[in-house]
DNA sequence: TCCCAAATCTGAAACGTTACAGGTAGGCTA
DNA sequence: TAGCCTACCTGTAACGTTTCAGATTTGGGA
């Protein structure tokens, strides 16, 4: 052995931990008389250490409290341990930010893995800090919403090789993963409701602009039912649920004063729902009795407040672990069309 | 000059960038034909760099999107660059998270600042998620909320000098950053508000368990306008505004059919307040008529739903744009005690 | 002309980690 | 006994940055 074993730990001996400063592999292979890389490589289980070294390595590491250092790994490896939430901060509807990131932290906190967000305002390129976040290198996979038929995010990210999952579903002929709530299936459970109810001239609030793709399934969901019921759809493309509570409100006063008014309406936003209900109640109507109204939601605000509103239930917290668990897994090289699910409107 | 000058650009002179790789200083060394030193210098303004050769350098680096490796940062120099927000998952009233995420963002995004949340639940020790973060100095700043009068966290974080704001104010005479709503200043306009309505039986719905500071607050404000008000405060201890909102509807059901019940009620949480109605309403008592119901509110719900609710808003946005502005200062060195703000009810 | 200080610029080292390319010891084969 | 293989461990280099301790150049004063 040649080497300047001046102040180190005799070997296969254990040694008092020096200072009080935070320990480093160094710190470890000085108490225990052994390399830097062994015991790098002692700490991952490498098939090249012995199983005594393994076990003496692992077992200081744990007593003087190791943990890696972040930036270490991160300037070597690449691997930064981070996943970034994107999201729009403008779309937030009820409660959707923080069951997300409820949802995705509950997984991840099992994991070395940390949470990042960054919000984006909609007037702003959504592409914007997506090529923030892949120039900088600043995640290890990416977590994004609104989801379009035909995205430039996820053809971005594909091309670049990046790991994400979108809440969303797209229709661009390329695999990803991704974590969706079946809206043609809500708004097709929820006009038939309507239809039971024996409503016939039944409006939709639809989704935030036919950019993104939902929009379509409500639209499709809802059409079939529709048509398989024989009765009206009342378009009202004015409003959406990205337009401004106060608007939602006074344009459906306006609509349900007005002679062809709907006598069942779909609403897919909870908070929407609650600009709704003004309106019609500003109109003198009342609902289950002049006209019924089926709502999504993500909590549980509805319920408290009409209960003759007929409520399912979008689980945000769930779509939130789903995905990270799909970011998580995809990071782990798990081919993309594995990470592919859909949640069902709970009644 | 005795440089291995093989192959760098000749001084003073400008050259095609090189590689697809993500430029670094060496890149912009190469290319100015100076040392890695000189640059980072030049990037920063320092004083012993030339006019003319900081222009230079700046300019390539802007003509190449340089932009430094948070890595390489980070392990020279232990600057994070990252804010970490610390919430309690359970206490989310109604938008609380998305709304600090949101002014959190703001502030951050006009800086080299992220942001990353870390909730941890109400169960689990609320130092664990805070002492990781000094441990593996994984933020330069941290932003917490649930603040108690004896906060340990606040203690722990003074004593280790990591930078960090609290929503809510403690009184254990260490001065730190903070934002508060004046919720002593609530409760009382609350309760003021109510006897001017002739109501003289109020009771009050507090914040979350007496340990959270703004508990006493409450209570401060509120017993003083009952006093003032000669009116009789009707105390509800078993529920706050941490119980769950089923449980706040049953108990406020009994309450309000029982004889001695209340004709007014202050509420300090928007989510609550909606249980509250609901209880209230199943006692088969309409609200403005048989009683009034004040309540502070952070999102718009309430007031589209029962107009008759008085409502005091509390800015949870603001707060979060202010805590934001108050760590980046501490972390600039900026005295504590210059950054504590208070924000009152706005009706 | 010479020397000195100021103005600029410089390479080397270090932060903590992992990948690379060996090195050593011991046992086994021939 | 020599040679080789296996099992285990090693130091060095590199990731990109900043700090340290000079080095070089320039201009001015004597």
């Amino acid at each position: 052995m040649k080497t300047k074993d001046v102040n180190r730990a005799p070997k296969n001996e254990m040694v008092e931990l020096p200072e009080g400063e935070r320990p480093t592999l160094k710190t470890i292979a000085f108490m225990a008389g052994l390399g830097v890389t062994t015991v790098s490589r002692a700490l991952k289980d490498a098939p090249e250490i012995g199983r005594a070294t393994k076990n003496r390595v692992q077992l200081i590491a744990k007593q003087i409290g190791y943990r890696p250092n972040r930036a270490g790994v991160r300037l070597r490896t690449g691997k930064t341990n981070v996943i970034s939430l994107v999201l729009n901060a403008q779309s937030e509807i009820m409660g959707l930010t923080s069951n997300m990131v409820y949802g995705i932290s509950e997984i991840l906190s099992q994991t070395p893995y940390h949470l990042t967000v960054t919000p984006y305002s909609v007037e702003n390129d959504p592409m914007q800090p997506i090529r923030y976040i892949v120039e900088t290198g600043s995640a290890d996979g990416i977590i994004m919403s609104r989801t379009e038929p035909d995205d430039a995010r996820v053809r971005y990210l594909t091309e670049h090789g990046v790991p994400f999952a979108t809440h969303g579903r797209t229709e661009m002929g390329i695999e990803h993963p991704f974590h969706d709530f079946d809206n043609e299936a809500f708004a097709f459970k929820s006009a038939k409701s309507l239809l039971l109810k024996g409503r016939n001239k039944i409006a939709m609030m639809a989704g935030p602009t036919s950019a993104v793709t939902y929009h379509r399934h409500l639209e499709r969901g809802f059409s079939r039912a529709i048509e398989e019921g024989k009765a009206q759809a009342i378009l009202v493309p004015d409003i959406d649920v990205d337009t401004s509570l106060e608007r939602i409100r006074d344009r459906t006063e306006e609509i349900m004063s007005g002679s062809n008014r709907p006598d069942g309406i779909v609403c897919c936003s909870g908070s929407a729902a609650i600009a709704l209900v003004a309106g019609i109640e500003a109109a003198g109507l009342k609902i289950g009795r002049d006209v019924d109204l089926v709502s999504k939601q993500s909590t549980d605000v509805l319920r408290w407040f009409r209960p003759e509103i007929i409520v399912f239930n979008e689980d945000i917290r769930h779509a939130g672990r789903e995905l990270a668990r799909a970011v998580l897994r995809r990071i782990d090289g798990v081919d993309a069309s594995e990470l592919q699910s859909l949640s069902y409107p709970e009644e």
